[in-house]
DNA sequence: TGTCCACTGGAACGTACGGCTT
DNA sequence: AAGCCGTACGTTCCAGTGGACA
């Protein structure tokens, strides 16, 4: 029974203390508002593009540019379901399907994802990506469509594996008889479009679309319009939305980033008690918001990694100011030894610090020592008390922290 | 001036897995 | 059951390299 008392103290708590949020899912970056401040410009133009397929003819392909939180995404959004509700109340043969190419992030489960949209079946795996495409294109065209596909982040399927889906894609209206299919990209990098090739680039961008960052201002603007659905009213004062915005805008003008802080400092302000979010509260929510990911991306990391970036760890003991690939593979070979697991190759683990360096845990440079060799120098790229307070609870790697290993004495000597 | 270190990073290939088609 | 297929993760091999040093 006491069980139970606990929890009912805790739930009781929780839903008394409602008084500082009215709507919390508002601030989601899915959420799709019912106003865009500052993108009515952006929705004119794509409502004009798109609108075509209402008179049944296809419409451009369309190709859409901007850094994350300008609004590409609630936008296009925004547009197509409007879209999709006029062509039902008319009656016209529009589909749209949206795909998010960061996380399908293979050709195979992109068409497959094209293929759900029309009800098409398609097995988790096994087909030839051909053979997938062929099903797609014959299946559109018996269902006499006008069909926009959406591809979100394209940036990132581009620079994995190529244009030719997009080429194929591009390419398909002249194979497809009663059906027809128009492309919208967007893009989150700005380069992107380097890596396409001449063709895909004029068949995508037969309408282009740039979307600048907010500043300061405007995103102050969007907080307001979200925080009145989002806040119970005299909750926020007008420092604390004013300091996110100028976070915000400080980064890039990312609206993601200051509905973030803004969500957080409303839950720090919600658990600590009190009535108003202040300034303090947004402060403290970004440096939370920092140290959650960081954690998380620490707490994920595949074996291996952790084992490497735990070895830069322990370099970093002898307080030697960089270390470099040979010091680092000892240790971690010694780490392995110690929890008896097989080492990986150097090769390997020198692609698994290249791939710390991307996410940004560790930093490196290739530097040449001239006689003694070609290497990369490797620092930490978060600080020693953040790795250190994530491995602890390692049970794995937990005992090991304060644990020197012989090869570090013998490094650290070869180098004084 | 040439040598040679300690790697880097590309490429091809191997293995395991899940899951379809035939 | 055998044959494919895509994906993830590794290994093996090796040409290439910037610059200190003899």
């Amino acid at each position: 029974m006491g069980k139970f008392d606990i929890l009912d103290e805790v739930f009781e708590r929780s839903l008394k203390s409602t008084h500082i949020f009215r709507n919390r899912e508002v601030l989601r970056h899915d959420y799709i508002p019912e106003r865009l401040p500052h993108r009515e410009e952006q929705i004119r133009h794509l409502g004009g593009v798109a609108s075509p397929v209402l008179r049944g003819s296809r419409c451009s392909n369309i190709f859409i540019y901007g850094k994350t939180g300008t609004g590409k995404t609630a936008v296009v959004k925004y547009v197509l379901n409007r879209l999709a509700y006029k062509s039902c109340e008319l009656g016209a043969p529009v589909k749209v399907c949206y795909v998010n190419c960061r996380l399908v992030r293979t050709e195979y489960r992109i068409l497959s994802s094209l293929c759900d949209a029309l009800n098409i079946k398609i097995p988790f795996t096994g087909l030839a990506v051909g053979e997938v495409f062929e099903r797609f294109k014959s299946g559109l065209d018996t269902q006499k469509l006008l069909f926009i596909s959406v591809l979100d982040e394209i940036d990132e399927l581009i620079k994995m594996r190529g244009d030719s889906l997009l080429y194929e894609l591009t390419r398909m209206n002249e194979a497809l008889q009663y059906s027809k299919i128009s492309i919208a990209g967007i893009s989150n990098d700005l380069r992107f479009k380097e890596f396409l090739g001449p063709r895909v680039l004029s068949s995508l961008s037969e309408e282009e679309m740039v979307f600048r960052s907010y500043n300061a201002s405007e995103l102050k603007d969007i907080l307001l319009e979200r925080a009145m659905i989002a806040f119970n009213d005299e909750v926020l004062s007008d420092g604390a939305v004013s300091l996110c915005a100028a976070l915000a805008a400080a980064e890039h003008g990312d609206a993601r980033r200051a509905l973030d802080l803004l969500r957080v400092a409303g839950e720090l302000t919600e658990r600590e008690g009190t009535k108003n979010i202040e300034e303090k509260h947004v402060r403290e929510a970004e440096k939370r918001i920092e140290y959650d990911r960081i954690t998380e991306v620490l707490w994920n990391l595949p074996l291996h990694s952790k084992l490497t970036l735990f070895s830069v760890y322990i370099l970093g003991k002898a307080k030697l100011n960089s270390a470099i690939t040979g010091d680092i593979y000892e240790i971690y070979c010694e780490i392995c030894e110690q929890l008896e697991i097989k080492p990986l190759t150097q090769r390997r683990v020198s692609g698994l610090i290249n791939e710390l360096d991307v996410i940004g845990l560790l930093n490196t440079r290739v530097v040449s020592l001239g006689r003694y060799g070609r290497t990369k120098k490797i620092r930490l790229g978060i600080t020693r008390s953040f790795i250190r307070k994530v491995f602890i609870a390692d049970d794995r790697l937990g005992h090991l922290i304060s644990h020197t290993p012989q090869c570090l004495v013998r490094i650290s000597r070869g180098k004084n």
